[in-house]
RNA sequence: GGUCCUGUAGUGUAGCGGUUAUCACGUCUGCCUGUCACGCAGAAGAUCGCCAGUUCGAACCUGGUCGGGACCGCCA
């Protein structure tokens, strides 16, 4: 039985206790032992007359002991722990192992930083803080399942040897040994393999799906991860996403007792990007992105002349109430700040006592400004003038910096939206064509299907994101299951035709033979669990997580390999 | 690929051109019979990440390198 499993109720039963040494007080002539394990903490004791007394008072910190003995009603209870009224006094204590001084302390409060309980990573697993999380994890998976099940879906796994695939994220390879000289990819997602599982006819699947990104990280992105994978056939998008908000709906009260409210709120991406700068805007904080382009059409100030020349827009950011808040000084930083994201400088104005200040302050057309964003005393406005592009995503990202400056986010809510009708394309400077937003085989618009190969920038698509907060919880779309579509669309993406049968022909021959509608989604597995534990490190819910470099601090990974292996593998390297 | 921050006993920190390198926790020793951040007294413990340079003198300044973190690019 654990040690929280014993309360008040059970004085003067014997018990056997296993677990680890968390802490010992030794009062010279009484040993109080704090004894730890997966439930929480029981205090046992040992009094001097007992034989186990010397052996107690040499016990370290986290050896593993194993005791019987019987409940007390404590003296001086502690109402802090749940086990805080009773002890249990030692009949018998055997030592299970012992430990070595530790390399930091296992409390609550620990103050080693990431790296050092990174090395250590299964003594910081000992913590509540990483242990609950890693609970909460579980819970996560086990409420998704039942929900799932319960719909009739069925679980199944997909291949992690996979072919790599010329669109997206950077593959990690494997090299084969069987056959040298070629490589597997590690599943970026199982993407295809869930299609085929329609055309397969399993109508309704999922995955707890371990997936594999090789890009550079982020506080919430890691090389690996997993991805709550589903697909459904003969299904639409309403259907989709109404399946996706019980999931959420069931998810957040199983685990945190929280009720969503829905359904929730729909905002296409055109105007997520307009009003908020973002395809994830984080709805916790009011503030919008407003347009002012037209009243500045006649405007002699260069900045905005340049911009409106060269068919750019000018928007702006109100802070309400905060003129006085911000320092010369820190709207530099902001400044700085905005620069990050391309944007070419920060103007600003304040309205205070009447008077305006800031760095356009001689601008006519004032009243208009004033009237159209109904502008306030103590008012203060961020303006930015650029291409598009430029414009919303930086104050799309001041806009939240801001928010977090300032507290303007209510920390405790949580603000889900869906994001629906992505672009089909994005296009790609480096690559110089379009690509895909989503990935090549999500369905475009009923009505877009004919603008594909003539019209790129105005096609959009059934595809739909699950945001929560700012971040994006999962993603998804209807599939192209119409084969000519899809060469369509590899088409599109100029993808060439021998690339086309090459790295995609099982596929499309498979589209021939029968496909169901289909759709699906896939949420991220890490993100849900920050958010339902309000954490914004993704190290915070993977037991063993890699650092920002790629690299694991305790097993060394990645390393180098013998040359042996490398030869099995017929891999030279060229250094 | 780029920008910024960071590295000092086991852990976390102070020190920012000359110190016996600060303090706390932990560890060790002794004392202590109701603690739960137990208490008290004492002790040990640091090639100041690594390499080079500047300087009479470097933990401190400069350059490089390695490790950690955040962000931009990237992440269909």
């Amino acid at each position: 039985m654990a040690n929280t499993n014993y309360n008040i109720s059970n004085v003067g039963e014997e018990v056997s206790l296993r677990g680890w040494v968390n802490k010992k007080r030794n009062l010279g002539g009484l040993i109080f032992i704090d004894l730890r394990d997966r439930s929480g903490l029981m205090q046992l004791i040992v009094r001097p007359e007992n034989k186990f007394y010397e052996i107690s008072s040499s016990l370290k910190n986290e050896s593993v002991i194993k005791v019987t003995g019987v409940i007390l009603k404590r003296e001086s209870s502690n109402n802090n722990m749940p086990t805080g009224e009773i002890e249990v006094e030692v009949k018998n204590l055997e030592v299970l192992s012992t430990s070595i001084d530790l390399p930091f302390e296992i409390t609550d409060n620990t103050t080693a930083l990431e790296d050092t309980r990174l090395k250590y990573r299964y003594l910081d697993l000992r913590r509540n803080e990483l242990k609950n999380n890693l609970i909460i994890r579980h819970k996560t998976t086990t409420s998704i399942r039942e929900y799932l099940n319960n719909l009739d879906f069925i679980e199944m796994e997909t291949p992690i040897l996979c072919k790599s695939t010329p669109e997206g994220a950077r593959d990690y390879l494997v090299p084969s040994r069987v056959n040298k000289g070629s490589f597997y990819a590690l599943p970026q997602s199982p993407q295809i393999f869930k299609q085929l599982l329609m055309i397969g006819g399993f109508e309704k699947y999922y995955q707890v799906a371990r997936c594999f990104r090789d890009e550079d990280l982020r506080a919430d992105r890691q090389p690996e991860f997993t991805q709550i994978d589903m697909e459904m056939s003969f299904v639409n998008q309403e259907d989709i996403m109404n399946m996706t908000e019980g999931l959420f709906k069931k998810v957040f009260k199983d685990v945190i007792d929280y009720d969503i409210k829905l359904p929730l709120m729909r905002m296409k991406y055109v105007d997520a990007m307009e009003y908020y700068g973002s395809d994830k805007p984080d709805l916790r904080m009011d503030m919008k992105i407003n347009n002012i382009t037209n009243i500045f059409e006649n405007s002699e100030l260069m900045i905005f002349k340049n911009t409106l020349e060269s068919n750019g827009i000018i928007n702006c950011l109100v802070v309400k109430n905060a003129a006085s808040k911000f320092s010369r000084k820190e709207i530099d930083k902001l400044t700085e700040y905005v620069k990050t994201y391309k944007a070419k400088g920060l103007a600003y104005l304040k309205f205070a006592d009447n008077t305006l200040s800031g760095s356009i302050k001689g601008i006519t057309e004032i009243e208009e400004l004033k009237k159209k964003l109904s502008l306030e005393e103590n008012d203060l406005i961020f303006i930015v003038a650029d291409k598009y592009e430029v414009v919303k995503t930086s104050l799309g990202a001041l806009r939240l910096k801001i928010g977090r400056d300032l507290n303007l986010i209510n920390e405790n809510s949580y603000k889900f939206l869906w994001v629906t009708d992505f672009p089909s394309f994005d296009y790609s400077e480096e690559e110089n064509r379009f690509v895909a937003c989503h990935h090549p085989f999500t369905a475009p618009n009923d009505e877009d299907i004919e603008k594909l190969l003539t019209d790129k920038k105005n096609c959009y698509s059934k595809a739909y994101d699950i945001v929560c907060n700012g971040y994006e919880a999962g993603g998804g779309s209807i599939r192209i299951h119409n084969e000519q579509v899809q060469e369509k669309m590899f088409e599109a993406l100029e993808i060439s035709k021998e690339d086309i049968e090459k790295k995609f022909g099982f596929f499309v021959d498979a589209l021939k033979y029968g496909t169901p509608p289909h759709g699906g989604i896939a949420l991220g597995l890490e993100r849900l669990v920050m958010l339902l534990i309000k954490s914004n490190n993704i190290r915070d819910v993977i037991a063993f997580p890699k650092t920002a470099s790629a690299s694991d601090l305790m097993s060394e990974a990645p390393n180098y390999v013998d040359n042996k292996q490398l030869k099995e593998l017929g891999i030279k390297l060229d250094n």
